[in-house]
RNA sequence: CGGGGUAUAGCUCAGCCUGGUAGAGCGCUACGUUCGGGACGUAGAGGUCGUGAGUUCGAAUCUCGCUACCCCGACCA
């Protein structure tokens, strides 16, 4: 490809649109373009990206045995109402209508029609063990789409989903599902880790994701390199505290505290540490609203929270009205002495002695609280993020945070789906039996990006080598006064052709270096 | 959806407060120079100032509505 017939447009300025690296980057260098929220072109120079992480995909795919397919982006709604999720899956799901005003909604992801398939296909234990894959366009009408290409409503995703007679088969086509992306990961040149996952909304039993390791990424994923743990934040799991509550020095005191109705003012206010206080949560409950208390200088857990029985999921905090009413003054003061509603205590709070908490009452605190003495001493559950240097469950070392970028996430669905459907077949004794069905999906488009993050510096993207949109560029020094470069050049240029992969620079006629 | 912000040339922005002439840099076009480390000169093209109303003799500028985009929260490959 010569230069001069590539039609390549960069930009020099960073425009005002892109908040993170890769999202500048790819803009400038006229790989992606904005046609609106959330949608993105991808020109000629990307997309040579975008088919290069797309074929190393589907070869290591390939080779795991799954099987390529492609279905239809645009699905009836019968099929997801059939599986519940037209109502369960919300605003995220883009609906529409067809002429004779049938309703139809894009498809942000495809177990409904493949297990469809499944049902109408598979008769038999013998056509078992079976994984079907597509590459193919989603749409997801996010809340907030941004970060470009990273987060978009439009992207493309490789998606598979495997079918098993039992769980073992299920757990089998997952293990080399793992196998599979690891490979994949690796293939891509990328700096990775798997962790254990919230299976959230698609459902099933164990699930883990694929991150690429990057200082912008939205997810927290807390590791250890010594005992080969690792896990989303929203799932890392904290033990009990060990160690022995010290005893109680301090006489429980109610002090005015004008104002402070963070944890922050409280601490500049009395001179102590986060960690010396309890902060009291008030959440919406099913029946009545609940609280959970966690040390100061510790966060809330959402996603543990809301499986706690009781607990209103969606997390929700409860709104100033109803904290009122609960602790009878208003927020910011609240605490576990005379609550009266369930309060849930987080394990680190357990060892806590002469700690400072809400009184209940307006610009009031309380002193030198002690379990035993002032609370009844308490039961404790798992609330709270973990942070650095939290041991291990299994004990054996101490936690570290690093951000990454999720591209890749697998589950054990388990029957979810095949049951909502009816999608059986017949085993070796002639009996029916529901089919027991993983799935595998990774961000095709969201991987350029996460490339980016990953690999760049101060004059622009750095690429792994297996993504070059070219792997070679040709730059003639003076070819318009010298015969001689001219030929070389050109020799070397239909050498190279022939191998393809290349971009040629007529540099006295472009002007331009970096491709 | 709640909170905050922005909208002027292809890109980055100034002009708006204090109404009257549409600006800069980069990019683009032409010509010339330069050509071993991200060039330079000269000339030029390019804008219904997001959109609809209102105020005014007169609106990019003041007022109101709408739309789009961006940032902070819930969601996810």
């Amino acid at each position: 490809m010569r230069y001069s017939e590539f039609g390549l447009t960069t930009l020099k300025e960073v425009p005002a649109e892109a908040e993170i690296v890769s999202h500048q980057l790819m803009l400038r260098a006229g790989l992606i373009r904005r046609l609106a929220s959330g949608l993105f072109t991808w020109m000629p120079l990307g997309l040579r990206v975008l088919r290069k992480v797309e074929n190393i995909v589907r070869e290591e795919m390939n080779r795991a045995g799954a099987l390529e397919l492609l279905m239809p982006a645009v699905q009836p709604a019968e099929l997801w109402q059939e599986s519940g999720r037209w109502e369960e899956y919300g605003p995220l799901l883009l609906r529409m209508f067809d002429r004779s005003e049938r309703e139809y909604c894009f498809g942000p992801t495809h177990e409904e029609v493949i297990t469809d398939i499944a049902r109408r296909e598979l008769r038999s234990y013998k056509q078992l063990p079976l994984n079907f894959y597509q590459i193919q366009t989603k749409f997801r009408d996010e809340i907030r789409p941004r970060f470009g290409i990273m987060r978009s409503r439009e992207f493309i995703m490789k998606d598979a989903y495997s079918f098993d007679l039992d769980k073992d088969g299920m757990r089998a086509a997952y293990d080399k599902m793992h196998a599979a992306y690891s490979a994949i990961f690796e293939r891509l040149g990328l700096t990775f880790r798997v962790v254990d996952a919230d299976s959230g909304e698609i459902g099933g039993s164990r699930s883990q994701e694929f991150h690429v390791l990057a200082d912008s990424g939205e997810d927290a994923i807390a590791y250890c390199d010594e005992d080969d743990y690792a896990s989303n934040i929203e799932m890392a799991a904290t033990e009990p505290a060990g160690g022995e509550r010290p005893a109680a020095s301090q006489d429980l005191e109610k002090i005015a505290t004008p104002g402070a109705k963070s944890i922050t003012a409280l601490g500049e206010m009395l001179g102590i540490a986060p960690h010396q206080m309890l902060k009291t949560l008030i959440v919406e409950g099913d029946e009545q609203p609940v609280a959970l208390a966690l040390r100061g200088d510790h966060e809330l857990n959402t996603v543990k929270a809301q499986k706690i029985p009781g607990v209103a999921s969606p997390l929700t905090m409860a709104d100033p009205a109803a904290i009122r009413t609960v602790t009878g003054c208003e927020p910011g003061f609240a605490g576990p002495i005379g609550l009266d509603i369930p309060v849930y205590y987080d394990h680190a709070t357990a060892d806590m002695a002469d700690f400072v908490c809400g009184a209940n009452e307006i610009d009031r605190h309380y002193t030198g609280t002690n379990f035993e003495r002032d609370l009844a001493v308490p039961e404790t559950v798992d609330l709270r993020n973990v942070v650095e240097g939290d041991p291990t469950p299994g004990g054996k070392g101490t936690l570290c945070i690093a951000r990454g970028i999720e591209v890749g996430h697998i589950f054990q669905l388990g029957a979810k789906y095949s049951t909502a459907f009816g999608a059986s077949v017949l085993d070796k004794d002639g009996k029916d039996r529901t089919l027991e069905m993983g799935c595998y999906g990774i961000g095709i488009t969201r991987i350029v990006g996460a490339a980016i993050e990953q690999n760049h510096d101060d004059s622009g993207i750095i690429w792994p080598e297996p993504l070059t949109p070219f792997n070679v560029v040709l730059v003639p020094i003076n070819m318009h006064r010298s015969d001689a470069v001219r030929e070389a050049a050109e020799a070397l240029y239909q050498e190279l052709e022939k191998r393809g992969n290349m971009l040629k620079s007529q540099r006295g006629e472009s002007g331009k270096g970096r491709a």
